[in-house]
DNA sequence: GCGGCGCTACTACCT
DNA sequence: ACAGGTAGTAGCGCCGCG
């Protein structure tokens, strides 16, 4: 018996015969390549009602030609959104055949459809051996063999496909991570590939040894370089390959270096198999897993700019105040400067470590995920919210043998969603924070909300829960697809809580069951969005509508029965109510609330104080423990200054703490006059956005907009996705005219007033104008100043 | 020619 | 490229204005 961990399928077609490749790691270590050349690919012919099975089999298989044979056409029975359906199970010989009959057989006379051809071959062989990426498993192999096709020592041929898990081995086998990153020559701004090196690539693997390699002198010095990251990646051999927006810059520009200056980048574990954009645009290299960190990093919403230094001080990895800092747009000047590459080398080693830093940090969850959702660790990443719980469900579908619907195009149909209650404006005092746990997830399950439980005929109460304002009916029995998913995925999140209590929470179990848990919870938490995503496989509006229904009427009645109970109610939204903290009243509350409507509430937190203005979704609380919380005000959001975010959370501590605005009041006063003395760095005053759009699709010339186009005039590329930093600087017209890149930006150019009047004051007084407090005791001597100026500058 | 107004575009947030 | 609900800024076109 044969014992490894899985990383990674692939396949590769031998004459006419598809051979499935199992890149996998033994318990020693050792990498090894299993292979099974005995499975077929497929797919389905969903029937007309009327039709005869093995009449239209027949016609499937006279389409089949000696060139590209169609193997064998079962008529099979499955089930189609719930309902038993008769099917035709149409084997090819190879995976291209897939598509060569695909659509032939969809035109057949009593093919109602085409279903699951669209299943890529190696996915779709881990998803019919039931078998995970990132998981133990034993089989019976010959071998070990040897294949100098392959770069592994051990090639083994599997002798019966039948994969027994080892739920026992929880813990990966040591991997061999080898983490790297790039830095390119960029006189032009963005780097041209035709022309610019590669100038540094600094590697670090998991033994913890780091090494930089360096380009020569002249535009093709990253030659004898590319050559060099090539041997190292082959010699460490690593299992793993991370990097920081690899998928983004890294690898297509080592990739495009290397085919300009004729280097193979043959770093997989195939010989002449380069590295290649695949599923979700990650970069694939065969036998190894590159994982891009930068797609965990993005799912970081409090870290607003998410380049590698920021989100590497957020997470605990490397200090900012304890890196080398090179701007991007110098690193030219610190290459050609003698005195300064030392520092381009410890920038660049920073950033090797650092990326390794965040490996720990996400490669733990990302392994949780890919054994649950099945999708290799190199794509789960990449693959948004959506489609890792797709994935999920498609195999949960083959296990009940369920067909999986088609993706197809649909149009957008917007439904209403959830309630957000008027908050009760000001400071309250004691007020506990109410949430429903998982209540989307928990309520399709109460009323067993789905696609394949959904009811258009007749369909009295008592068979059918019926959704109030919509009328929707949802059959209340058998459960349907999406409730006996989402209760596998609960009660296993549960066991998996249980189970942590038995070990430290600074232990590996403990770190490890905890990552599991909170992977269990992404794929609950997203079943609803999902279900209302027009690119869904299961999208199903009705569905979506209902939960949020439900969701509504859920909440209107726990304000009722809080109400009665005499506990006031100053805010809410979506599944959370804010309401005075009387203890006994509060816990009678939370037991009604699960004896009434079946659901859990619990306490989330409670405030000393929480604080209001009339708008929603916007509110600042002191908890027990003496810290703030702000929420969605200006002073959390990543497009307002570092210098406004820091006035407004100074004002609401200031505030919530004492009560009083009149040292709040004194605190503004002295940073508007540090300001106006210009002691304010420019970093504090830098507006960063995103770009969602190509610069020319934008309608309107907003600020953000202007500084683009003025940073790709400097030859800098900016794509959609990326953040500009600008700075509005003095003169006359529009903020758009005067938004400029932060870095063409001199402090004596700052235009101070607009940051006084457009940041500072509306950050301060968002807080402070409930309290009483107008601009003009903030302001003191702004508004003369301005007119003079505006004044003499129109002369 | 210009300020005020209302609307739209846009971004980022909350649950 | 999981959902809808919400706040807020700036641009832009239009109007009135002897």
């Amino acid at each position: 018996m044969l014992r490894f961990y899985l990383l990674d399928t692939s396949y590769e077609v031998l004459g006419k015969t598809p051979v499935v490749l199992i890149w996998a790691i033994k318990d020693d270590g050792t990498p090894i390549l299993i292979k099974d050349d005995s499975f077929r690919p497929y797919f389905y012919a969903l029937l007309e009602d009327n039709a005869d099975a093995e009449e239209v089999a027949g016609r499937v298989k006279s389409l089949s030609r000696a060139a590209s044979p169609i193997i064998s056409v079962e008529v099979v029975s499955r089930k189609y959104y719930g309902k038993p359906v008769k099917a035709l199970k149409i084997t090819t010989q190879i995976p291209e055949y897939v598509r060569t009959y695909r659509e032939e057989v969809k035109s057949l006379k009593g093919v109602k459809e085409v279903l699951e051809a669209d299943i890529r071959f190696a996915m779709r062989y881990i998803i019919d051996k039931d078998l995970s990426p990132c998981t133990w498993y034993e089989v019976e192999a010959e071998g070990p063999f040897k294949d100098e096709k392959y770069r592994v020592e051990e090639v083994y041929r599997v002798s019966n496909p039948v994969y027994k898990p080892l739920p026992e081995k929880k813990f990966p086998p040591k991997l061999k991570i080898l983490a790297f990153d790039t830095e390119v020559y960029n006189p032009a701004g963005a780097p041209r590939s035709d022309k610019d090196p590669v100038i540094i690539v600094s590697l670090m693997n998991s033994k913890g040894e780091i090494k930089l390699l360096t380009a020569s002198e002249g535009p093709k010095g990253d030659l004898e370089l590319l050559k060099e990251f090539k041997d190292y990646v082959l010699t460490y051999d690593p299992d793993i390959i991370v990097g920081y927006n690899t998928s983004g810059f890294d690898w297509p520009y080592l990739l495009e270096r290397s085919k300009i200056l004729g280097v193979k980048l043959d770093v997989g574990r195939v010989k002449n198999a380069p590295p290649r954009t695949s599923a979700y645009g990650h970069i694939s290299v065969p036998g190894r897993l590159n994982v891009d960190l930068y797609d965990f990093a993005e799912e970081l919403y409090e870290v607003k700019i998410k380049s590698l230094d920021e989100v590497a001080d957020y997470l605990g990895v490397m200090k900012k105040s304890e890196r080398t800092h090179v701007p991007w747009y110098e690193i030219y000047r610190y290459w050609d400067d003698p005195k300064k590459r030392e520092t381009l080398l410890k920038y660049a080693r920073d950033d090797v470590v650092s990326t390794m830093g965040l490996a720990d940090k996400f490669l733990p969850f990302a392994m949780q995920l890919s054994s649950l959702t099945g999708l290799p660790l190199d794509q789960v990443g990449a693959a948004s919210v959506g489609f890792r719980l797709e994935w999920y469900l498609i195999r949960a579908a083959y296990k009940s043998k369920e067909l999986v619907p088609n993706r197809v195009e649909r149009p957008y149909e917007p439904y209403k969603g959830a309630i957000v209650l008027e908050p009760i404006k000001g400071v309250h005092e004691n007020v506990a924070v109410l949430d429903f746990s998982s209540m989307y997830p928990n309520l399709m399950i109460k009323y067993n909300i789905g696609p394949d439980t959904f009811v258009t005929g007749e369909c009295s109460d008592d068979e059918c829960h019926i959704i109030p304002g919509l009328g929707y009916k949802f059959r209340k029995e058998p459960p349907g697809f999406f409730k006996s998913v989402l209760q596998t995925l609960l009660t296993l999140r549960k066991k998996v809580k249980e189970e942590m209590k038995a070990y430290p929470p600074d232990s590996p179990e403990y770190r490890l069951l905890n990552e599991r848990q909170k992977a269990l919870k992404v794929l609950a938490n997203a079943s609803y969005g999902y279900m209302g995503w027009v690119g869904a496989r299961w999208y199903f509006r009705e569905g979506a509508e209902a939960v949020t229904a439900l969701g509504r009427a859920t909440i209107m009645q726990a304000i009722r029965i809080a109400k009665s109970l005499g506990l006031k109610v100053i805010y809410g939204d979506t599944d959370s109510l804010f309401v005075s903290y009387d203890k006994s009243k509060v816990e009678e509350f939370i037991r009604r609330i699960e004896k009434e409507l079946g659901l859990e509430i619990k306490i989330d937190k409670v405030y000393r104080r929480v604080f209001f203005t009339e708008a929603k979704k916007r509110y600042v609380g002191l908890t027990e423990d003496g810290r703030i919380d702000i929420v969605g005000f200006e002073a959390v959001r990543g497009d307002w200054t570092d210098i406004a975010k820091e006035v407004q959370e100074e004002v609401a501590k200031i505030v919530l703490s004492t009560g009083g605005t009149r040292d709040a009041i004194e605190y503004v006063r002295n940073v508007i006059k540090e300001l106006r003395s210009g002691k304010i760095p420019i970093e504090k005053l830098i507006i960063w956005k995103s770009i969602t759009r190509r610069l020319e699709e934008y309608s309107v010339d907003a600020p953000h907009v202007a500084a683009a186009r003025r940073l790709q005039k400097m030859g800098i590329k900016v794509d959609v996705g990326s953040k500009v930093g600008y700075v509005v600087v003095k003169g006359s017209g529009n903020i758009s005219s005067r938004a400029y890149p932060y870095m063409m930006v001199k402090p004596s150019d700052v235009d101070v007033e607009y940051y006084v009047k457009h940041q500072i004051l509306p950050a301060a007084l968002r807080i402070l104008s409930y309290f009483g407090v107008t601009e003009k005791q903030l302001e003191v001597a702004g508004k003369g100043m301005r007119t003079l100026m505006d004044f003499m500058k129109k002369k």
